[in-house]
DNA sequence: TCAACGCGTGGGCATATGCTCAAGAGCGCG
DNA sequence: CGCGCTCTTGAGCATATGCCCACGCGTTGA
């Protein structure tokens, strides 16, 4: 008898489910055509839904990028997860992401209570920037994570902080550094003299750090952009660096490495494991490795990504 | 570009459509993940419903029957359909139907304004009243459409409005007359005496006709059951009977015939079309022309049946 | 057989949802 | 370049939904 009755249960449920979201009745109404009271149609369309006997199905090719997201932020307990989907026409195109990260931007300096936006390095990071909406928000600071003066003593070839700051007509901390010190000493020296230390505890009270990720490989950014000798870049590929962010090198396990190019870096270090909100945002083939290490080793807590990496860091 | 804003809206929408039925967020929520107001989330919800992005699809038997009392319904502009499971091992059953033959009794029953309650032949309205649940209706009325003395002189063996009055105390109006007269004038005479007048009159104003649906072939039930011989049956069937409605013999197109048994029979004739709520009740590979015909002839405007049969009928 | 337990039920309330209305922004036509 | 038009937005309200509680029926175990 349990089993008949568990059954027909099911039945009403499968019935009551049909009729609430097929049939596009209300509960009132499935109450009165089966008989019972509305608490328990709307009991019994619970029911239908505990018991999967009603599945969704999402036609649009964004399904696939929310289911990845998800998938992301269970596996990497990620409190902010975007998969875009991937751009057939130019698959490492970095519009995607951009858009939202500035669209991430938005949202957050939209607040009126001040808010501090950390910014690290990344192509993403300054596209996003530029599309951020103009917005007149003097109370909030922009910081940025990375020396913004490159080997040569000038001013890096972009401001990304001075031109979130333009937009929003907010504070900026720019760090007047060169990318790297010449010797470890030095940087100790460097990091605590007072405009550094002021960057620096700005930076630390930040709600939002935006940062990109780099790959270590022949083609890393840091390198393309001169920030890294050649030598440096392989001998920090020698000690395990699979990836950069900030130009904080990590290995495969999401390891700061305490050794070359990060001795000398002036990079404001990332919180291990990030507390901070800090999202990342990354594309490409070449940089999965690099994305799936910082997930791993909790360098971020985000991640805004596309369609194909996402796919590809969940099948490693 | 309205081809782009388009393409994003419709993104959105299937972002908003995902969170709200996969993820199983509040509009709300949505609402601030998509930086839009509430109202808009809810727009993007319904505009995912409307564009058809998401389905739903039902994993259970029920679905089926659901969907086919849906084209039924819409097919045949019926104001009541039900269609139940086919059971796999005994096709032919009746319990199916019968069960919500006797649901639907009960429904119409528990009224407490009085209600008039009209039944016809048929093994499953039988079997529906012996599955009323009890209930004290005194200001009920149950009324046969079809009289209830067999040929023999004895009461019907099988008293339908007895028994359902039984079960209510609601007063009842069995019809005190053969199935068939001896001759169509005399048949006129009957129906216009007073008791079978105010049998008439009472059916006239009933809420609900439930009633069951024969096949004229050589296994028609009322032949089986004796209510007309071999001979009557062929005739009939000559005439083009294909089926019958408390023995009003109807052909194909379910026009009631003007000929044979029809003009001797005292059974009260069916609306044409039927306007009170008149339930066919009927399951079988055999019936169903005979059903397909009361639907075409709108002899009937409401159908329980099950899932082989209904399939049967909307594939002719 | 009786009492205790559990499950389903129905009423009622806080919340979520759907929809309407007035207003604003973007767009096209003149 | 301006006007009007339409499309979309956001507030607010009526309704639908989800959930809690107390109750009643059926079942189980002593």
């Amino acid at each position: 008898m349990a089993a008949e009755n568990e059954k027909s249960r099911l039945d009403d449920a499968a019935r009551a489910g049909w009729l609430y979201f097929i049939a596009g009745h209300t509960q009132d109404e499935i109450a009165k055509m089966l008989q019972v009271s509305r608490a328990s149609a709307q009991r019994l369309v619970s029911l239908c839904l505990a018991e999967r006997l009603i599945t969704f199905r999402l036609e649009h090719p964004i399904a696939a990028c929310m289911e990845l997201a998800a998938q992301l932020k269970e596996r990497f307990d990620l409190s902010h997860c975007e998969v875009v989907p991937a751009d057939p026409a130019a698959p490492q195109a970095t519009a995607g992401i951009a858009e939202r990260c500035a669209n991430l931007l938005d949202a957050t300096l939209r607040s009126e209570t001040p808010v501090i936006v950390a910014l690290g390095t990344g192509r993403a990071v300054r596209a996003a920037v530029e599309r951020v909406t103009p917005i007149d928000r003097p109370n909030h600071q922009i910081v940025s994570l990375v020396g913004n003066i490159s080997a040569d003593g000038s001013a890096s070839f972009y401001d990304t902080v001075g031109r979130l700051a333009d937009r929003t007509g907010a504070r900026h901390y720019p760090m007047p550094l060169p990318f790297l010190m010449s010797s470890e000493d030095e940087r100790n020296k460097m990091v605590r003299i007072e405009p550094i230390a002021k960057v620096k505890a700005v930076a630390a009270k930040a709600d939002l750090r935006l940062v990109g990720i780099g790959q270590m490989d022949q083609k890393a950014q840091i390198h393309v952009d001169g920030f890294v000798t050649r030598d440096e870049l392989f001998e920090m590929m020698r000690q395990g660096a699979i990836g950069e962010i900030t130009g904080w090198a990590y290995d495969s396990k999401g390891r700061l490495l305490k050794a070359g190019t990060n001795k000398r870096l002036t990079s404001i270090p990332p919180e291990v494991p990030a507390r901070t909100t800090t999202i990342g945002a990354a594309v490409g083939a070449a940089k999965v490795p690099a994305i799936a290490a910082a997930l791993n080793g909790a360098l971020i807590n985000g991640l805004i990504t596309d369609e194909t990496t996402a796919r590809a860091i969940l099948e490693r």
